[in-house]
RNA sequence: GCCGUUGUAGCUCAGGGGUAGAGCAUCGCAUUCGUAAUGCGAGGGUCGAAGGUUCAAAUCCUUUCAACGGCACCA
């Protein structure tokens, strides 16, 4: 064996080294200022350690702080830097565990006192201290149970319990930074200076141990760092815009919605916010109708005996609003029921119940499938409070759903039909970058899994046909079957469900729905549950934040403003307006008593796309002055003319 | 549901044991104005709710509700 290696060097140049050989004697090897600058290499693409030794003949690029890859080990190694800081300013704190995450990094911390914000100033200043005492990260390589043994002894059951779930097979890697060191996994930059110090703490959070809601609560502390101070100065005013674009701070300003607490989670739609409601509800409706759909409605209020057959009453329920099926008592001062209440109804959270109801009625073909049988279903779900936010998350929502019966043979027809229709669609809002997961078999699950197998595959089938990229979310699928989540993120980043298509075997089995095949039996249809927007509420909560509350002109809930300079114009104004609304413009007047500078300000504010300003020259000359949002031009027109182009302008997509 | 933070006028916020404040918004009057705030005046609050401490509570304490940030759960 010899005792050279050979390194192959991203240029395709090779070199030869000793064995053990170094990234950082690679570095060296190539030029004195590479070597200064390198934070880590990728060891046939793996990233590691620029200290740890390269035993065989390998692929090696050096990394320097400019790359992707230095951003994510910068937050993982200020998340190090942090849990140090920490411990060493509240003694007794048990670290757990702290990645870097988008954007940044957070540490899980167990203490019985909380931390507060007011503790971030002296924990930053802490770790620029250890920023500044540079000691390098050093790798260990420790037994076991001594790793066990050394962390118990600490009072680090955590961490303790964190080594010996470890897999057999994984090496017990220890980071020691000075005197402090932690259970890593690795890897890290040279020293502690590298981390540098465009860092800055932001939030404290509770998190459950492990991820689990029966174990305990421990503290998070979330913080960002970044190279340089300019980097971190960018991301800090990017958050910052991103709060103007909350939907539930526009929702007010707009005047769409409000909420209340004697409705909780339960939205109040506001003239301008029912308003866009209705344009996509009109569109949706022509894009289903082209589609073969049929509409139906069905009840909000059903007997439990429905859900325990669907099988909802078992896996559902705790997300069911329950009402009992009893007359209340209505004695002063009396208990709501006189007796305990014996028989339950519960509003409907999921329409597919009901559609199979409706499939059930008469004698189903063949020849009829397969039916595509649509609802703008208003559902009901008991949301923890804690789960609640604004439009994305709501008890009471609106889902664009319907319920396609199939046979097995239709299935990939029907789905590739579906995700066509949810190109075009999300293609007509502007929304281009649309996370796609194939959600697969959850613990709690209805139906064998030969029938889960089966479903899996046919829905992966269908997307590589298609050439679409997805990817998998393991164990995320409904009770009944695997689904598609279509994600799409809000202003703050945060990803959010919208559009998705799930694949049943489990529901028309339980509920007993069959249609007769060419071979004059019985058989059952596969269910296929979809929804294009989700529901009315989350969606129309990201096309505000989508468009940071600038509708496109079709989608505005007021297109155009008729204002007057001048209570000269009053009369004119009211014809212009007229002939807007004529056109069949979503139009307003403006001829308060106020100047226009006012008038253009507040309606901007209000987000209005278009203003037609008129005053005594335009009613003179039977014209408006154009002002769209955001534009200095004032573009004086006739009328006519400018009616019929903003009505072209205005016209849906589809 | 869990951990933390915050609740004062319609909105944004100041005040912090001794008579409840500002700006914007609202209403009235004046002004008739050329593309992002015209002037003057007036009205508006059980300080989230309940209980407690105190001569006295918006302020301190307890409980509770809600909102916000996460976690868990999910469209």
């Amino acid at each position: 064996m010899s005792n050279n290696i050979n390194i192959t060097l991203p240029d395709g140049s090779v070199r030869s080294y000793g064995a053990g050989a170094t990234g950082l004697d690679i570095a060296e090897s190539i030029s004195k200022s590479l070597a200064k600058a390198a934070i880590a290499v990728r060891i046939d693409g793996v990233l590691s350690d620029l200290s740890l030794p390269i035993t065989g003949d390998a692929k090696v690029e050096i990394l320097k702080r400019d790359h992707n890859d230095a951003l994510e080990m910068i937050r993982h190694d200020a998340a190090h830097v942090m849990a140090e800081a920490v411990q060493k300013l509240f003694p007794g704190t048990q670290v757990t565990i702290g990645p870097s995450i988008e954007n940044g990094f957070y540490y899980d911390f167990a203490r019985n006192e909380p931390f507060s914000p007011e503790d971030f100033e002296a924990i930053e200043k802490e770790m620029r201290k250890i920023v500044e005492r540079g000691d390098a990260f050093v790798r260990e390589v420790w037994d076991r149970n001594k790793a066990i043994k050394f962390f118990k002894d600490k009072g680090e059951y955590y961490k303790a319990e964190l080594i010996h779930d470890l897999p057999e097979t994984e090496e017990i890697k220890i980071y020691r930074q000075g005197e402090w060191l932690d259970l890593c996994r690795g890897p890290h930059l040279p020293t502690t200076k590298h981390v540098g110090t465009a860092f800055k703490l932001l939030k404290v959070a509770g998190a459950y141990w492990r991820g689990d809601s029966n174990k305990a609560m421990l503290t998070r502390i979330y913080g960002t760092a970044w190279r340089d101070e300019k980097e971190l100065n960018a991301y800090l005013h990017q958050l910052e815009e991103a709060e103007k674009r909350d939907h539930r701070k526009l929702g007010a300003e707009m005047d769409l919605y409000h909420f209340q607490h004697e409705a909780q989670g339960s939205v109040f739609w506001h003239p301008k916010g029912y308003a866009i409601w209705r344009i996509l509800e009109d569109y949706i409706r022509r894009r289903i109708q082209e589609d073969g759909y049929v509409e139906v409605k069905t009840p909000q209020l059903i007997d439990n005996k429905l859900w325990e057959a669907s099988g909802h009453w078992g896996k559902y329920r705790e997300n069911m609003f329950v009402v009992p099926d009893v007359v209340p008592n209505t004695e002063e001062g009396g208990k709501v029921f006189k007796e305990e209440p014996t028989r339950f109804m519960a509003l409907k959270p999921m329409n597919c119940p009901a559609h199979v109801q409706i499939f059930k009625q008469g004698i189903k073909s063949y020849r009829d499938l397969p039916i595509r049988m649509a609802e703008m279903g208003c559902c009901h779900r008991n949301e923890a409070h804690g789960a609640l936010h604004g439009l994305m998350r709501a008890r009471q929502l609106t889902q664009d759903d319907a319920h396609i019966f199939c046979t097995e043979d239709q299935i990939h027809g029907e789905v590739k039909k579906f995700i066509e229709l949810f190109r075009k669609v999300y293609d007509d809002f502007g929304f281009h970058d649309v996370k796609i997961l194939l959600a697969t078999r959850p613990e709690n699950k209805a139906g064998d899994d030969a029938t889960w197998d089966k479903a899996e595959k046919a829905m992966a089938d269908v997307l590589n046909e298609l050439g679409i990229a997805f990817e998998y979310a393991p164990g995320d699928g409904a009770f009944y079957g695997p689904k598609y989540e279509f994600h799409l993120r809000d202003a703050i980043g945060r990803s959010w469900q919208m559009c998705t298509c799930q694949l049943d075997f489990v529901l028309p089995e339980r509920l007993d729905a069959s249609y007769v095949g060419e071979d004059g039996k019985k058989h059952r249809p596969v269910m296929i549950h979809r929804a294009v927007f989700g529901t009315f509420e989350r969606f129309m909560g990201v096309l505000i934040e989508h468009y940071a509350g600038k509708l496109p002109l079709w989608l505005a809930p007021v297109q155009v403003v008729v204002a007057t300079i001048t209570g000269k114009a009053d009369d004119y104004a009211a014809t212009v307006l007229a002939s807007l609304k004529k056109a069949g413009l979503r139009a307003e007047l403006d001829t308060r008593n106020e100047k226009i500078n006012y008038k253009v300000r507040e309606h901007s504010h209000a987000k209005v796309p278009v203003m037609f300003i008129v005053g005594a020259r335009e009613a003179e000359e039977g014209t408006v002055a154009i002002r769209r949002m955001d534009s200095q031009d004032q573009p004086v027109e006739k009328l006519e003319n400018a009616v019929e182009t903003l009505a072209n302008l205005c016209k849906p997509p589809y």
